[in-house]
RNA sequence: GGGCAAGUGGUCGAGUGGUUAAUGGCACCAGACUGUAAAUCUGGCCGUGAGAGCGUACGAUGGUUCGAAUCCAUCCUUGCCCA
């Protein structure tokens, strides 16, 4: 995608990695371009996420210790050892506006033990990001929230982070692979333990179910691959549900991706071409539904925002599941 | 007309007497995907059947053999070379 897309399909803020960008092309680099804004050519925000992350999507190459994470490099096995107080260094560089506090994220399932240990130990470094982060007029960092799926320890995490005075928090470690009951419950619960005059961000959702529950939870930000990702693997996400533009299906329905769409995308070009793209391999095919996914999802969250200001979030919900195809919560 | 080489499942291509309904790749058909090790991964892919199975199948026909995609003969087709 290009700044100008992004700008086009109304995107407000996009997200970075800390972890990839240490590795390729290297926090130097960027800082020497001027920072991730210059570097990329987007001025509007961007958050960077701390690695956090990949210390539960990479843990076949890494070891957590007290001091910090070792992880070998996905891309040629060297070693790299991060610590709090150097991903706040990383993100510095990076120049994000909103960078991350250094977590783990936990898998699911964890033993009540671990991920006791594993949000204490959260905690502890995000007093040291706290600590050790410099740039603070033009850099918010927000903490994590953690505590796996154990309410007593989502209440605890969220009280010794609260007492840091972040000027944002950050729901983790949920929509990692559990069940949408659980995901609901954790949710449910811990975000209105949060601040409500500071930025709540549940991290790595979702799909259009979760993001109306995240609102309604009192979520005000998310992030996600799943757009993106699904685009690239020849899948829509429309006002009437899914719809897999590869399938063999779509091969002479030369309607657009979406009926009630006016994005880019719905308003120029068919399914059938669109399929023909991504059975071709080509790029267009994966950059037309990406903008797609990404109008799709900025409209869907327009529309969220302006049923909060109606007081009429819960009938849209409803609406909207029998409308895409879901059966219940 | 003569010489040489080759014909395998949608396709390319392994396989040179028996664990062969036949390795792989591609194509095709589905499924998965949620703070990006993902333009990735998983499954299916001769017919029929829920299944064991049955029926067909390695250019064609005939043969050798307990057993043939694999060996032999003839024929057909294709490519290259010579006249």
């Amino acid at each position: 995608m290009t700044p100008e897309e992004l700008n086009d399909i109304g995107a407000q803020i996009i997200l970075s990695n800390t972890y990839h960008l240490y590795l390729r092309p290297g926090e130097n680099i960027v800082k020497e371009a001027g920072g991730l804004h210059e570097f990329m050519n987007w001025d509007k925000p961007i958050l960077t996420d701390c690695g956090g992350f990949q210390v539960f999507s990479l843990s076949e190459l890494r070891t957590i210790t007290e001091d910090g994470v070792e992880f070998r490099s996905h891309l040629d096995g060297s070693k790299h050892f991060f610590t709090p107080e150097k991903v706040m260094q990383i993100e510095e560089d990076l120049g994000a506006d909103i960078i991350m506090s250094f977590d783990e994220c936990c898998p699911y399932p964890s033993t009540y033990e671990y991920t006791k240990n594993s949000m204490e130990r959260t905690t502890r470094w995000a007093i040291r990001c706290k600590n050790s982060h410099k740039n603070i007029e033009k850099q918010a960092l927000f903490g994590i929230i953690q505590g796996g799926f154990y309410k007593d320890l989502r209440k605890q995490s969220v009280e010794d982070l609260v007492k840091l005075d972040f000027p944002g928090y950050a729901v983790g470690g949920i929509s990692v692979g559990e069940p949408k009951e659980e995901f609901l419950d954790i949710l449910r619960y811990t975000t209105p333990l949060m601040p409500e005059n500071k930025p709540r961000y549940l991290m790595g959702v979702g799909t259009p179910d979760y993001l109306i529950e995240a609102a309604l939870a009192g979520i005000d930000m998310c992030d996600c691959v799943l757009p993106t990702r699904i685009a690239r693997n020849g899948t829509a996400m429309t006002w009437r549900g899914k719809v897999v533009v590869r399938n063999a299906t779509y091969e002479r329905d030369f309607t657009p991706l979406d009926p009630e769409c006016d994005c880019y995308a719905c308003k120029n070009y068919t399914r059938a071409y669109i399929r023909h793209l991504i059975k071709a391999n080509e790029i267009l095919g994966t950059r037309l539904l990406s903008i797609h996914n990404l109008y799709f999802l900025t409209k869907l969250m327009e529309r969220v925002r302006i049923e909060i200001e109606n007081d009429n979030l819960l009938n849209f919900k409803e609406e909207f599941y029998k409308k895409y195809g879901y059966t219940k919560e």
